[in-house]
DNA sequence: GGTAGACCTGGACGC
DNA sequence: GCGTCCAGGTCTACC
């Protein structure tokens, strides 16, 4: 199998920031659970490639990048550009210290990164799949995805592509994916990624671009079909802007069982707001790691989870019993 | 600006 | 095994 490697920084430990937060459970990402490894298929310039990616020691250690076949040197530029997407690999150092100096609860333990997709659209439709549903329908809706639409390669598949999408019946998404209403808002997202901004489409280039404000990014995500306030804030993180908080039932069952908040939800979202202001452009991740620890406390650590036993099981209704 | 109800799926529950 | 109820965020119609 062709291997090279990628270089992290000294803090990065794949076992810790690979399963930081839910999307590394979803298809087509699998963490194998005994060789600490995540595999899912990329596509490069020949097409779809299986990559698989461990870490063999500490921290700081270059990851093991195993491909299917053997790929140009232009395409494993690409593959590392995907998974420093992913893994967050750049994430700027001294915005990580602002973090643990605004929360110092993370530093001893090193928490900073979130994983994420290695594109911003598949970060969209990830988001729009956990709308309205419990969590295990949302495995299943992101597993048939790249089963029906994304390409087969080794032993997973790519996720689609918005070209994919948009050419797709939203009948045939709802029938084969398990998308429910969502069809018609996923096949029209998929053909907003397909235009220019000037013509009202989505451009990654502009979401990301450091200089784009966050209420701007934010105003337009909202303009969106089916992105709402929880969907538009939780793409904000995925961003990198984490000034927003995505409160849901979830974020409620947290604020009363761990915070110990009291009252009806919509007053209870507002106290969270308020609870998590002070950490400013850090609040969601203060936030999130709270609730991630208190998953691993409930379940054990995240990097142990199995995507169809402990991985399905963080929802609000499940937790709460 | 605020609110009620529909949207769809899968799991829980009662019979 | 079947029917009913419920959770979940967004959207639209209406006040």
């Amino acid at each position: 199998m062709p291997r090279f490697s990628v270089p992290v920084p000294a803090d990065f430990r794949l076992w810790r920031d690979c399963c930081s937060y839910g999307y590394f459970l979803l298809a087509p990402n699998t963490w194998d659970v005994d060789t600490q490894t995540l595999t899912r298929g990329l596509r490069v310039a020949s097409g779809p490639v299986s990559v698989s990616v461990s870490q063999e020691h500490g921290a700081g250690e270059p990851l093991r990048v195993t491909t299917d076949r053997a790929v140009a040197a232009a395409e494993r530029a690409d593959i590392s550009r995907q998974l420093t997407r992913m893994l967050r690999l750049d994430e700027p150092r001294d915005l990580m210290r602002e973090f643990h100096k605004a929360d110092p609860r993370w530093k001893r333990v090193g928490r900073g990164r979130l994983f994420r997709s290695p594109t911003m659209f598949e970060d969209v439709i990830k988001t729009v799949t956990s709308c309205n549903v419990t969590w295990p329908s949302t495995v299943v809706m992101n597993r048939r995805l790249c089963e029906v639409l994304g390409e087969a390669v080794g032993d997973t598949h790519t996720f689609p592509t918005p070209a994919k999408i948009a050419r797709t019946r939203p009948a045939t998404l709802r029938a084969r994916c398990r998308v429910g209403y969502r069809d018609a808002r996923i096949v029209e997202l998929a053909r907003l990624f397909m235009l220019p901004r000037s013509r009202g489409g989505v451009e990654p280039v502009w979401f990301e671009h450091p200089a784009t404000p966050d209420d701007a990014v934010h105003d337009a995500l909202l303009e969106l079909p089916g992105i709402g306030p929880y969907a538009a804030a939780n793409i904000m993180q995925l961003l990198g802007r984490y000034t927003r908080l995505p409160l849901d039932t979830e974020s409620v069952r947290h604020g009363r069982t761990v915070l110990g908040m009291k009252g009806e939800t919509k007053a209870m979202m507002k106290r969270m707001h308020e609870h998590y202001r002070p950490f400013g452009v850090h609040a969601f991740r203060s936030y999130w790691f709270e609730l991630w620890e208190f998953y691993e406390r409930k379940h054990g650590p995240a990097h142990t989870w199995e995507r169809d036993s402990t991985g399905k099981m963080f929802t609000a209704a499940l937790l709460s019993k």
